[in-house]
DNA sequence: CGTTAACTTGACGGCCCTCAAGAGAGGTGG
DNA sequence: CCACCTCTCTTGAGGGCCGTCAAGTTAACG
């Protein structure tokens, strides 16, 4: 019945990121709880302040005790599962006002790695003075399930889109996706610079490294999308989206 | 660092179910949290009496609204997608003791949907009523997140799955998995009752029946299992971990 | 300017999908 | 209880998509 995109967009709305991009990400992803002014304050003395991460510097890794959940505040970061045998799975892409490291609740230690794609700055969020607030603030609480389950909602459409998709349909989706995401947050939807290696864009899509190449040359010469180097142009924004809806019957 | 099952085990263990089979799965979910008598009896007081649901009925559908979770008392469930066109995802299968209709948190509209596939019986679990609850017991709250986060490092696991195994790999990992949770249950890890089609499976796994077919013959042949139908009976445990450990590097 | 990492492109092969036919199992009604 | 129907499963043959291997090009950084 109802349609599942591919790919969800996340966490936070446009209208507060643009509203207070200069305050700390935790501090808009609450804003649309409706907090009152000492709440707020309470929210506020809970945050560290924003603490860069250098590219290609690991946030946190698999294995590491959790103590804290991180909001991407500015930048560009990937989660990854390595294997037992150092294959890497790349889990997901977060950009500001994404939240990091939910998956780390359910054992107290962090079962993926994240690590910045460009220098960012993150807010960290210390879980169990979050949850205690959450007990005081209901609408927190319920936020953060909220935040959680569509966590969960983007996962099953991220195993849709590797079960049931080919490789154009999925590389259709993901730019598709980043589109929309970069769109959300004031940046071009049209032109945008991938952060990612093209081998980090098929380990989250589950193709090779030179899949993913052949296909984004070809999106060119059929004049869908002008790639250069890393910097992608959408030419026809319809035509990508009738890649996604035809090919699957 | 550390390494990650491809199919997590979830939300309950063994000696919670074996413990109180006859009492409500929730209140064999909090178990673990160390509820007060008083506590208790609130927690009972909101839950309705075990639902039966009959084999082949679904539990809900994708796009109706949300007003609560469920927990499998006894039965077996799979949760899938439905494309635009019709295409099936299954995006997992449940077991006693395991939550149902985390997703729907994020929306408050169901986006998958969840069908009996044996007659089964399941407990409603109203998450407005819950959530108050929680607010007044820290650990009802915690255990609710991390019951969310293991979600979330399940559908990780079938990310890994997905994208990084070839079809026999996937297999082994499914075959593993369900007898493990089996196991969990007090039922025989090493003889058990598929009880979704091949093409279900197939669904689950990103593989076509017709591939899920061929790779259980195989394994048969070379044996590993023994196939009955949808009896699977377990040969070679290690012979079928192998299969996992070897192929992938 | 040199070195390294990242990307592109081609050729080839293998894995899995597709199509097809038949066998088997389970349920229903006579 | 058996016949029948339908759904499910098995097995084969062939083809296509994508992975693998390889070589060359470009970009990035010191």
């Amino acid at each position: 019945m109802t349609m599942l995109s591919p790919i969800q967009v996340r966490d936070i709305s446009i209208r507060q990121l643009r509203q207070n991009c200069s305050t700390c990400s935790l501090r808009e992803l609450c804003l649309p709880i409706g907090l009152n002014p000492e709440e707020m304050r309470e929210l506020d003395s809970l945050i560290t302040q924003g603490r860069p991460v250098k590219r290609g510097d690991g946030l946190y890794r698999a294995g590491e005790p959790f103590r804290s959940l991180f909001a991407v505040r500015v930048g560009f970061f990937k989660s990854s599962v390595i294997s037992e045998d150092g294959r890497e799975q790349v889990t997901g892409f977060h950009m500001s006002g994404e939240l990091m490291g939910m998956d780390a609740i359910s054992s107290d230690v962090h079962t993926c790695d994240a690590i910045a794609l460009e220098d960012s700055e993150v807010c960290e969020l210390p879980f169990a003075e979050i949850e205690n607030l959450a007990r005081e603030v209901p609408a927190l609480q319920h936020h953060l399930y909220k935040v959680m389950s569509r966590e969960i909602v983007r996962d099953h459409g991220v195993m849709l889109l590797l079960g049931n998709m080919k490789a154009e349909e999925r590389l259709a989706a993901f730019l598709l996706n980043l589109s929309q995401r970069f769109a959300l947050r004031g940046y071009s939807a049209t032109s945008f610079h991938l952060r990612m290696t093209r081998e980090e864009i098929g380990s989250y899509l589950g193709l090779k490294l030179e899949t993913v190449s052949r296909i984004l040359s070809r999106f060119q010469d059929q004049g869908l999308i002008k790639v250069q180097n890393r910097l992608i142009e959408i030419i026809n924004h319809e035509g990508i989206k009738k890649i996604l809806s035809t090919c699957q019957d």
